[in-house]
DNA sequence: CCTCTATATCGACGCCTGTCAATGTGAGTG
DNA sequence: CACTCACATTGACAGGCGTCGATATAGAGG
């Protein structure tokens, strides 16, 4: 009953009267930001090369190691940042580790680039 | 020290596909890593929102010191950055430094995601 | 001239990240 | 069951990056 309603408080926020001025809020960019920090290193942006020109769309790490020049488990370990972005797929089939490209996830990257 | 200009450059382009694979070669992904850093922060993200909202375009680093709660230096060194990738461009006006956007460069920045 | 304001630069600190060597795991094979 | 292969995980190290305080520069004004 105790009118707690916070009509004005608008804590240490403080949108400088900006009416109308969608900016981008905190929590927003530092979830953006990672994933862009997915995007940040040479040798990922060339794992997502090789696996979207890669015969059916999908690579194995021993497949991604050579052209790389880097060991297995560096690999293995971008291969787990790009998955955790929601960039790659990972689908084990036997003993090897398939990486193919989510359907449309560079293009909605790109998007909050024009969304900005 | 090394600013150059990472969007719509394509320097050299170097003509890889060493044993006929089109994937991206190490230094064109190196460069197209580094402007990808410059967007893997969430201040410099609210930085490029803020400057595209602002009202005739342009902010000057007091309007931008206060909304992201970080020091003027900071500001001015997440600014550089922009500014190093191509992605803001910088006119000091009398005492006050004023940044905006680069027309196009957000686009050009999100065609590379498409290009991979 | 001197001072004040707005911005850039420098130096230092702590955290985050990319890399590798070593090891763990789990499926296939003899 | 023992062994091997493909991959993931761990621990450790070096370098990069974000942040701040202090300082430098440059323009406006008295």
């Amino acid at each position: 009953m105790t009118t707690q309603q916070i009509v004005e408080s608008t804590p240490a926020e403080a949108c400088c009267t900006v009416s109308g001025m969608p900016v981008l809020g905190a929590e927003e960019a530092q979830g953006k930001a990672q994933l862009f920090k997915a995007l940040a290193d040479p040798n990922r942006l060339r794992l997502l090369s090789i696996v979207k020109a890669a015969d059916g769309g999908e690579a194995c790490v021993c497949d991604l190691t050579e052209p790389l020049d880097l060991g297995q488990p560096t690999v293995s370990h971008h291969l787990k940042i790009l998955v955790d972005a929601g960039l790659l797929h990972r689908e084990k089939r036997g003993t090897w580790a398939y990486y193919s490209l989510v359907p449309g996830a560079l293009e909605r990257t790109a998007d909050v680039l024009s969304a900005l």
